[in-house]
DNA sequence: CAGCTTATATTAAACGTTTAATATTAAAAA
DNA sequence: TTTTTAATATTAAACGTTTAATATAAGCTG
């Protein structure tokens, strides 16, 4: 239906050779096209409304100009979660801006092996995984495929790019603003053993802690509500003197349990018990009081990732392949500071 | 590197005809494969590792086996919301149950137009776009090109398949729910004009109204929290009397602006008014109070989007091309009534 | 057994690009 | 003028499938 190169070069009176340099980059090292033709086929091409069949391009180069974007597989959970929408908005940006497509892809049980490789074979010429299982078989498939990956918020034993937050710094400036506010017992609710952002979260708070010469509490969490509500609830039945006045969660979901369990215990927060969440989720507006947060860009990680793969796909230099998104500190009323 | 189906019929002796027959589906009508060389041809398939090239099927056959799913471009407000990541859900869900993939389009100002056209050429079946504006450029590409265009949530004056919720039944649900707690006064906080679910929704509530002999008082809404807030402002300063004891807005989001308008007047819901949301986000059970909203199986939406096109794609006859999810009512906190 | 039909196979032409290997022409150098 | 180099072009072979058009052999029918 639509005009081909053959078309092109028929009405312009040159080979297909010439059309197909001409229209897209000069690969070949051999070929010229003089300003002439150069001409002629550009207005045939104009007169013909050409468009480029990309999938016999694909079919001749081995590069579809599409990357892959696998959402996890966190059953019920990955589902409710802005999180992904932005990091899935970041990624789009970024691979449109540069002119490559985003395949979806979902992850599940079955298919996070032979499944997902059969999705993948030669249609996408990179991946971006968000915080896979660190021994996902994925791995191994993509690596058979010559496919790159990059990863958001994964271990980093992967070999490929990969994009993360700041989680040391963003754990000590939490704790730095709790204990800016004149806190001294500050409770951390930790994250779930075994993701990535756990530990360092963690770290950063207890090296804020020791560093100001207070002692780390950190109690059982998972991030999810219902647990940094059960763990808020033992951390308010201590008794008076040695119950916290501030909690530092590992994410605003687990806040918001703490808000729960606080709220069940007759008291109140910010007067009774400062919370600082993390993620700066879209729903640390929604929540009573707003909650204080830890601000990361998660779109920037999308973008980011994006960027980088592209960049590795192109043959560019990297000079780095590891970067860490700096976090910044959004005040809002939970944390009972005024807002500066 | 990988094997090629010329490799099969080598290694098996036979055509490379018989080996796309036995591998795919056969399609040709002249061509048979006695059960002998099927068996050849699978074995030296499988001990080759054959994996199928989609690519260089696609351009045979001119199909891709991939849709696209194209996010609405309302900037800062799609970035936030879950509503599409659980359509994107369904829809991904639904594809690769039926062997498709999953092309993700965020559209913008500039991609509207041409720049769409160009990321689609080709490389897609068939499009299932979210709540489009009704008369976008993307309708007659896609025409232009051939491909199938499913809708969801937009206005039904297209072509093709078109999946909504059913908007006048939620509308009558959620008012109908209010009145049997016994409210006389119930306002309508409406959506914004020009989205199709507006009107509906709308309608719902009035005719649930009068057959109670209620009388209607819709006020203005665009679907955002702050335009909520206002006009729920307004209603609050309403003579004594005259003011209504609940509210029915047309999604959660102005339901939430509402519950901001009541606490600044220094009253309470559910005591003092009635809320009942609509959409049943995720946030109606992060907001306190907790928000009865009308459910919509957002990922249904999607589900059935996807399913519809796919069927389209592949020729089967489609006895309903419209058809209208059903909705129910979620009872939470802020209607004030007693869970069932 | 000639003449059909059916089952089973192969050939070869698409699909629309890219690009290495040549070929031709023109300009520059000797 | 002849030779070399550079610029500009074409040819044809990929890329890996699908499928219409044939071909061959085997099994029936009368």
């Amino acid at each position: 239906m639509g005009a081909k190169m053959l078309d092109i070069a028929n009405r312009a009176g040159t080979s297909i050779a010439a059309v197909s340099v001409t229209l897209n980059g000069a690969k070949s090292k051999t070929l010229g096209v003089s300003p002439a033709t150069r001409e002629k086929i550009l207005q045939a091409a104009e007169e013909l409304g050409y468009r480029r069949n990309p999938l016999a391009g694909s079919l001749a180069t081995g590069r579809t100009h599409v990357i892959g974007f696998m959402l996890p597989s966190v059953e019920g959970y990955s589902d409710h979660d802005p999180f992904y929408t932005l990091v899935a908005n970041g990624i789009t940006g970024a691979a449109s801006a540069r002119g490559y497509n985003v395949m979806l892809y979902t992850a599940t049980a079955e298919n996070q092996g032979l499944r997902a490789a059969r999705m993948i074979d030669k249609r996408i010429d990179g991946l971006v995984l968000v915080s896979p299982p660190s021994s996902s078989p994925i791995y191994e498939e993509c690596e058979r495929q010559g496919i790159p990956v990059a990863t958001i918020l994964g271990d980093d034993t992967a070999t490929g790019p990969h994009i993360k937050s700041d989680d040391y710094e963003g754990g000590k400036l939490a704790t730095n603003h709790l204990l800016k506010l004149g806190h001294v017992k500050i409770a951390h609710l930790h994250g779930r053993f075994g993701v990535s952002t756990t530990l360092p979260r963690e770290q950063g708070y207890k090296d804020a802690m020791s560093a100001a010469g207070s002692s780390a509490l950190s109690v059982p969490g998972d991030f999810n509500r219902n647990t940094g509500r059960e763990s808020t609830l033992k951390l308010m039945a201590l008794p008076e003197g040695e119950r916290p006045t501030a909690i530092f969660a590992a994410n605003d979901l687990s806040a918001h349990g703490a808000l729960d369990a606080i709220r069940e215990c007759g008291l109140e927060s910010p007067k009774d018990v400062a919370i600082v969440g993390y993620d700066d989720t879209w729903y640390s507006t929604v929540v009573q009081p707003t909650l204080c947060s830890i601000h990361m860009g998660v779109a920037d990680l999308g973008r980011r990732a994006a960027d980088l793969l592209i960049s590795i796909l192109e043959g560019a230099y990297i000079v780095d392949t590891h970067p860490v998104l700096p976090v910044s500190l959004v005040i809002r009323e939970s944390s009972g500071s005024p807002r500066v």
